[in-house]
DNA sequence: TATGAATGAGACTTCATTCAT
DNA sequence: CATGAATGAAGTCTCATTCAT
């Protein structure tokens, strides 16, 4: 009888908060600009999320879930740390060329202190890691002394520093090539050896 | 060499200002807040600075310089990347223990896509890392496929990044220690192999 | 005799008004949450009425209503202001028992300037007020110089606050007795001699 | 050595508030409202108070404070219940002259059920009315079967309901008089006997 | 010079009301 | 006719910045 909810407007809400807080930060994305951008109502958000806080957490374990679940499935597919390696850095390539505002969202509010990542994400990435760890520490692709801080550190947050890095112009202001990926996923297996 | 009382005050602020944005983010970090902290005046600050902006923008590049400088003394001293990264990784490991607040203050501030390094301070940390990059070129410490990029990533950025994973409790709650420092150490240098 | 759907709907809205604007005030009591208390859409009252305001004056009006129909009723029946008295103050306690809501709804609004009672429902209290009145001027029972309002304020007003100053617990927190009953008709019926 | 605190501004705000919560209930008056009609800014009550709320709760406190030190100094002074009534009466009339705005706020706002008077204000008034019983229970001034709940209701609530219900010009829209003041007087008085 | 009272733009959020379904 | 998704004006509150003292 009444309008049916409409599942595009809240995304377009999360896609316009991913932008504006990667352009201007967790505080200089209003919500009235984001709402704007979203071509929504500015109250419209308050029907799907208590607060912004609350919006930017779940789009951060969103964002870590499709992570995670990326990472079970290559461990489903793919046996060594190698090739775990190498499709994972292709999969962070991708996204950045496909979503470059979400790998950059992902990459700021990791290193927020007051985004803490949600219990479940964090622990599913965790054991991933240790699934990884166990089968590469057997056949010797990763040393016995790394331990899950490092496959962590090593295989998904040094891809996303080093993409991260790029989108900045840091030091190199050349788009990202296939080169550049093959040059990570060796520096990130040689790492772990 | 005493400070004047103008420089102690505005240090005081600088400390301050330090700490409440790693607790609270650049936007929760109030400049009465920062003042009260700092046991000044709201306006005093408006003294040195333009704003709110300016003051972290030069907080942040101070970090950056003071590291910068770091690395320029390491590599009077020092010839082999060995020798560099482990003096680095040191320094960066007493920093953790000493000015705790300062190490996760970088860590947060250069994720943000809105505070530019300054453009000094950026063209001398990419100096060195050349500057380094040459000699262990030549003695083939650093493969010749990697540049400024992954040596700025490695031997900078990866133990900032591993110290915060482990404030930030995210896979070990354990304190820094020596061990840990080693493994580090072993892990840089052998990325770049 | 039996209702009609959209009777018994109304009439949800309006108990639901009723509790709502007691417990968190006019202003905290909002459409949405009427609605939700009386299982109705929220766009359903607004077939009835042009707006809140509108609701909760209808509402003060029908329970002022009420209450001028049972005096009436009681004029028709009783001769002595003294026995008008004892089945008015009878009436509240039992509406305190049975509707508690209302009587405290009646006691809040009635103290709103904003809130206007409607002239029909004003000018036939005062006019019931004017009918007792000259009976019991005639018969010593009220003393000459009191008119109209003296009785209004006497008669109505003071059994209601008297009730809601016990529902506040402001002095006892005991609950209605008969005793209390006994003790407010003497005041009342004493005061206006 | 910077400008001193204006004691004005806060007592306009107070005065603005009252003004504008009578006039249109405390929802109706905004703090912008209120702001605009002190002549300072939006923000400046949050200086002295968390919030709206607390304003209001600290105006209506401040009110019956005051009630409640007239009362005790009329304890000191008179020692019947007559009297104490008498001079309670010409104080509020004299309120309503001077302050209409004020007897009109308490009237509002003690009705509303979501702003509790202060634990002391309300302790020091029933100790009041307890002490007035004492001796005109023993003088017989008041029947011994009435308490503190009749003496705060006939002396302090009903003659502030009266003066309201000439202010809303409910049944005579005349100015309050001597005459009135004295009718009410007798009225009290023979209520309690 | 240093202070901190005061400002007011703008943030987040609520909710009465509308209207497509 | 009834619904409830959607709107957006308006509310409360914060805080960077100013400036009289």
């Amino acid at each position: 009888m009444a309008k049916s909810i409409n599942e595009d407007k809240i995304n377009r809400i999360k896609e316009a908060a991913i932008e504006l807080i990667v352009e201007k930060g967790y505080g200089g994305a209003s919500i009235s600009a984001i709402a704007t951008k979203a071509d929504v109502a500015t109250g419209y958000l308050y029907r799907f999320y208590p607060g912004k806080y609350e919006l930017v957490t779940d789009l951060l374990n969103t964002q870590l879930k499709e992570i995670a679940e990326e990472i079970e499935a290559m461990l489903e597919k793919e046996t060594t740390a190698e090739l775990v390696s190498q499709r994972l850095i292709e999969y962070f390539f991708q996204q950045a060329k496909e979503r470059p505002f979400h790998i950059r969202f992902i990459y700021i509010l990791a290193a927020e202190y007051r985004f803490k990542m949600g219990e479940l994400e964090r622990e599913k990435i965790i054991a991933l890691c240790r699934r990884l760890l166990k089968s590469a520490h057997a056949s010797g692709e990763i040393n016995r002394k790394y331990k899950e801080e490092e496959v962590f550190l090593m295989l998904v947050m040094y891809p996303i520093e080093y993409i991260n890095l790029r989108f900045k112009k840091f030091i190199s202001n050349k788009s990202l090539s296939n080169h550049d990926k093959k040059r990570i996923h060796r520096l990130c297996i040689n790492a772990l050896k």
